[in-house]
RNA sequence: GCCCCUGUAGCUCAACGGACAGAGCAGCUGCCUUCUAAGCAGAAGGUUGUGGGUUCGAAUCCCGCCAGGGGCGCCA
């Protein structure tokens, strides 16, 4: 925003280092991290050092202040800088607040929604998330996942980049096909009505099936013949899915579609918007042309003569001496195919049919192993985009007692979370704005209630593992999405109770001694586009996460400091709604990138 | 055996190689007839796992070690 003042800095400096004969090193700009004043710095470390390795006897610290003293001279008088300080070997450019603050506010009412927006980049991103199997529960781990990615969907978009949305739900595997045994041999034709109750249902039935098929401590020949059997008639019905048996597929299809409507309402309660729908299934027949493909040009080896299957030795075609991508299998000895298999497949519909130029998986971190795999040989098979196939590797969500686990039962879904949240929140609600109508109880319940779950998942970095603890994800007090959120409120409260309608157009400005909180949060302000290209490029939503307590921290200082609708005179009421409105803005605009709601009241 | 991640306040976590390592929670002190106290202000809390190295400068980069977690050819 202030890109003129800094240029013009930029080319002083390098004025005076080439007549002195000073190698100027690169200059790197940051905001001076002392509150109360606003404005940038840079230091002169970096160039001293470069006159200490040239051989001359200086010592560092010393010759960069020395350097920047004389810089500070050099530089003189510069319009909308107020002062210019020279410490410690940073050079410190106070800004003119009136002017800076103005200009900062104006933008920002000027582009609403868009303030913050990048600049189009011209280059297509898919981000792949969202990727539950079928026929079990939505848990908290897969919301993880998918408040993760569409936060980072959201990042990379507003940052400039062409965005595609895409998930990819696990529809079959040995594991749905267990469910469909279960149900067809035991509880066929009955069925809940609720969608959520339907998905809770069945993972019922999976928990219930794994023990039945798992080997139990002391079996007696009966129990064992029974276990056997009953396997027996599982992997027939994968036998007749594989081969397109029209009952098992409808039935298929029919229990599917249960947990497609679970998925597409959290989605929908999420406010997720796929663009894409990838199913494994359908990736199947794709992938087992690819193997064969992949045979003939010599980059997989076929052991099914010899009773192996098809693999590939990626390390060795990729002239590797040390170990690093291994082995991998991408075709069963029975001819069916494997995850890796259909990621293959699903790579190259990505980059043929939806011609994307960089790829981001988000997925678990353990699957790291198998997508640098799955990477690697869409790079020896020949693709140029393998090299932008970016995996967003991020930590499990485990619970107190351990790792979940589907087919034991042991997880805690997504749907009890939100129920849980919601009823805090509205007997918080009851107790602190009593007054408020059923129906907007409610919906602010929603949006609160949310809003913590998010921010407990987005505020934790992706590489790091997570226990999910209920009274932690949903708290309402400090670093939560409820902090934030309020700030949001009150910046709307004030507003509210104004009366002005003319704040977009009124011509105020802030020529009068701005408080230190006024400051920070124009400062804070004014750092948000820089914080979307940073979360953006980074793919790290968690930044974003940051900032946003950050702005909301300096807006509650502010909120509790500074008077706003009993200013002392009329000029400064009007200069600092319009900073209210802004603030409200830039939160409102955060929190959307964080896919947090921005409740009017609370 | 090989690879990846993590180690920072009592707890959960931040910190583009730069100024005094910051928040929240827990505990302590204050602040609601005044724009929403889901808030604000203050005090307290640290040998950044450990030993070297690079650098003017290291929580950050490099090497070793210790501890915890994850992964490694017919699961996904």
């Amino acid at each position: 925003m202030f890109e003129k003042e800094q240029q013009i800095i930029e080319a002083k400096i390098r004025e005076f280092c080439s007549q002195n004969d000073i190698p100027l090193a690169e200059l790197k700009w940051t905001s001076i991290p002392f509150s109360g004043e606003w404005g940038m710095s840079t230091s002169f470390f970096a160039t001293a050092a470069h006159e200490a390795r040239s051989g001359k006897k200086i010592q560092v610290p010393q010759r960069a202040q020395e350097i920047t003293e004389q810089i500070k001279v050099q530089i003189g008088r510069v319009d909308g800088i107020s002062r210019i300080e020279a410490v410690k070997g940073y050079l410190n450019l106070y800004f003119s607040t009136p002017e800076y603050a103005r200009r900062v506010v104006d933008e920002v009412l000027a582009s609403g929604a868009d303030f913050g927006r990048g600049a189009a980049k011209n280059e297509r991103v898919m981000v792949e998330y969202a990727q539950p199997n079928t026929h079990h529960s939505f848990h908290i781990g897969h919301y993880r996942n998918t408040i993760l990615g569409e936060s980072l969907a959201r990042l990379v978009e507003f940052a400039g980049f062409d965005t595609i949305r895409a998930s990819y739900p696990g529809d079959i595997g040995l594991g749905v096909i267990t469910i469909l045994w279960a149900y067809d041999r035991f509880y066929k034709s009955q069925e809940p009505s609720g969608i959520h109750e339907r998905g809770q249902w069945l993972l019922k039935i999976y928990v219930e099936a794994t023990a039945m098929l798992e080997p139990k401590e002391n079996e007696t020949p009966e129990e064992k013949t029974k276990r056997e059997a009953y396997d027996a008639e599982r992997r027939e019905m994968y036998r007749k899915w594989d081969a397109g048996d029209k009952y098992v597929r409808d039935l298929w299809l029919k229990t599917r579609e249960w947990s497609l409507e679970e998925l597409r309402d959290i989605l929908r309660i999420l406010d997720v918007k796929m663009d894409v729908w990838f199913f494994e299934s359908e990736v199947d027949e794709p992938a087992k042309e690819i193997v064969e493909e992949l045979i003939q040009k010599g980059i997989a080896d076929d052991e099914r003569p010899q009773g192996g299957a098809v693999i590939v030795k990626i390390d060795e075609k990729l002239g590797l001496k040390k170990e690093k991508y291994r082995t991998n299998i991408i075709l069963r000895s029975d001819g069916t195919t494997l995850y890796l298999t259909k990621d293959l497949a699903l790579a190259k519909v990505k980059f043929e049919q939806y011609h994307v130029d960089r790829s981001i998986y988000v997925v678990d971190v353990r699957q790291s192993m198998h997508l640098q795999q799955a990477f690697a040989i869409l790079k020896l098979w020949g693709f140029k985009q393998a090299e932008k196939c970016y995996h967003l590797g991020y930590g499990f969500v485990s619970l107190p007692e351990g790792a979940m686990s589907a087919r034991r039962g042991r997880v805690v879904l997504f749907k009890d979370v939100m129920d849980e949240a919601i009823r805090r929140v509205l007997a918080v609600e009851s107790e602190k704005s009593p007054e408020m109508s059923e129906d907007e109880r409610m919906k602010v319940a929603h949006q609160i209630g949310l809003g913590a779950m998010a921010y407990s998942m987005l505020s934790v970095d992706n590489s790091r593992d997570m226990i999910f603890e209920m009274d932690n994800a949903l708290s309402f007090d400090g670093r939560t999405g409820p902090y934030i959120q309020n700030a949001y409120v009150r910046a709307n409260s004030i507003l509210k109770r104004s009366n002005v309608q003319t704040l977009q157009r009124s011509n105020v400005d802030f020529s009068y001694e701005l408080d230190p909180h006024e400051i920070e949060v124009i400062e804070k302000i004014s750092q948000f586009p820089d914080v979307v290209q940073q979360a953006a490029n980074e793919y790290r939503p968690m930044v974003m996460a940051n900032y946003a307590y950050d702005l909301a921290n300096a807006f509650h200082s502010f909120y509790h400091a500074v008077p706003v609708l009993q200013s002392e005179n009329e000029e400064i009421r009007l200069a600092r709604l319009r900073l209210v409105a802004a603030a409200k803005q830039v939160i409102a605009n955060a929190l959307r990138l964080l896919d947090i709601q921005a409740p009017e009241v609370m």
